[in-house]
DNA sequence: ATGCATGAGCC
DNA sequence: GCTCATGCATA
């Protein structure tokens, strides 16, 4: 194969700025809590913060590195109280140094690898990623559940011991069917006690159900429905209340001392995120909910946290037609090799971190996008995915 | 809403 | 170096 060369200057940073370390946006962003307006506060905060790094186009010749995280001096600890049920759980986002925390090593791998067609299985990858997993949850077999694809979704609440159901004062009255006693009675993790934090449900839906009801087990994982309800959901009564995706993400981080960004909140109610992540959030957007319900009409405590100070490296624009070689390179080989990187990104006037960077979030895509209902038939597996040690189910029709 | 990026944990 | 969770910056 052969590389389709472009004109030089393919890549481009939208930076113009010089790299020079900025002083001043430190102190902005160490304001107090509560001396601002929070979102306010927080859009300050990232505008000052990007008057900065910039060094890419020249770096290659400058034995650069990702150096870009000059992190700021900042970190007092955390801005929030402590919170009676952050423990270790899901991740303390401490600004200035680690931000986050996964829940347990290892757990994250096989997480969302369910129920898929994993023919062809193969795995060239040498590297060990023999992990394969995640698949868009949401294609798993929707088997069960499944109650109310009603209307808008309020008609469904989460009636869960742990975290009060979502009943709102207006428009509840059509609530009942605790979504998961529809195959047994396991409830979803509920947050008031996170000291045990997610208890990584291998294979969701079909292995969980087999066991019945232990006395112990109580944690559980919501279905791809529940999901998919509750962030529907979710969304609406967001809305409703006022609250915009970057609210509730620093809300969460008052409340609960996990910061979220508009970001993550979007995909959360879009559905992008692994299904793992998306069980992690749940509970938390749902705690949330009900508090912004209660509260809604009196000033909530909503102070900012500016946080982050660690600086990033000015977002590459890669050009159209670059874009398309990449995909191009992507179809016939998703996962290429060191070597295979370097020849791409040499044709393409890239660094080479850039492409590397670029087929992994690619991968990452891939992965998540949300297939509207059915599992693309070994589409993804095709990439070294496929899991050699499933042994269980999983015959694949 | 999404593209490119960072970083932790794993192999 | 990969995956995965997450987010800044941007369209």
């Amino acid at each position: 194969m052969h590389a389709i060369t472009l004109a030089p200057g393919a890549m481009a940073t939208t930076a113009s700025n010089h790299y020079s370390i900025l002083t001043s946006s430190a102190s902005a962003v160490h304001s107090e809590q509560g001396s601002m307006q929070q979102a306010a506060a927080y859009r300050d905060t990232q505008s000052l913060l990007q008057s900065d790094y910039s060094l890419q186009g020249s770096a290659h010749s400058l034995g650069h590195a990702h150096q870009w995280i000059t992190s700021l001096s900042h970190a007092e600890g955390a801005p929030w109280p402590s919170s009676p049920l952050s423990e270790q759980d899901i991740k303390p986002a401490l600004q200035g140094d680690r931000e986050e925390l996964q829940d347990s090593p290892g757990l994250q791998q096989q997480q969302q690898q369910q129920t898929q067609p994993t023919h062809l299985l193969h795995q060239p990858a040498p590297h060990g990623g023999t992990h394969h997993d995640s698949r868009p949850w949401r294609t798993t077999t929707t088997t069960h559940l499944t109650t109310m694809t009603t209307s808008n979704g309020q008609g469904m609440v989460y009636t869960q011991p742990g975290f009060t159901n979502l009943g709102s004062a207006e428009e509840q009255g059509l609530h009942h069917h605790t979504l998961q006693d529809a195959h047994e009675d396991h409830h979803s993790p509920h947050l008031s006690d996170p000291a045990h934090q997610q208890p990584l449900h291998v294979h969701q839906q079909q292995q969980q159900q087999h066991q019945g009801h232990h006395e112990q087990s109580d944690e559980d994982t919501p279905t791809s429905d529940d999901l998919e309800q509750f962030a529907k959901q979710f969304k609406q009564r967001r809305i409703k209340l006022g609250f915009t995706q970057a609210d509730v993400g620093l809300a969460l981080g008052t409340l609960y001392g996990n910061v979220f960004s508009q970001t993550t909140i979007c995909r959360f109610e879009a559905l992008q995120l692994s299904f793992k992540n998306m069980c992690k959030l749940m509970p938390l957007l749902n705690k949330w909910l009900e508090e912004a319900d209660s509260t809604s009409g009196s000033p909530t405590s909503l102070d900012k946290i500016a946080a982050q100070g660690r600086k990033r490296k000015k977002r590459t624009s890669i050009e159209v037609a670059v874009k398309g070689a990449l995909e191009s390179h992507f179809l016939k080989c998703p996962k290429p090799g060191a070597a295979e990187i370097n020849t791409l990104a040499d044709s393409l006037q890239l660094d080479k971190e850039v492409v590397r960077v670029w087929f992994c979030n690619r991968r990452q895509k891939e992965k998540r996008m949300t297939t509207p209902c059915g599992p693309l038939p070994g589409a993804e597996d095709a990439y070294g995915d496929t899991p050699p040690h499933h042994g269980e189910h999983t015959p694949v029709p």
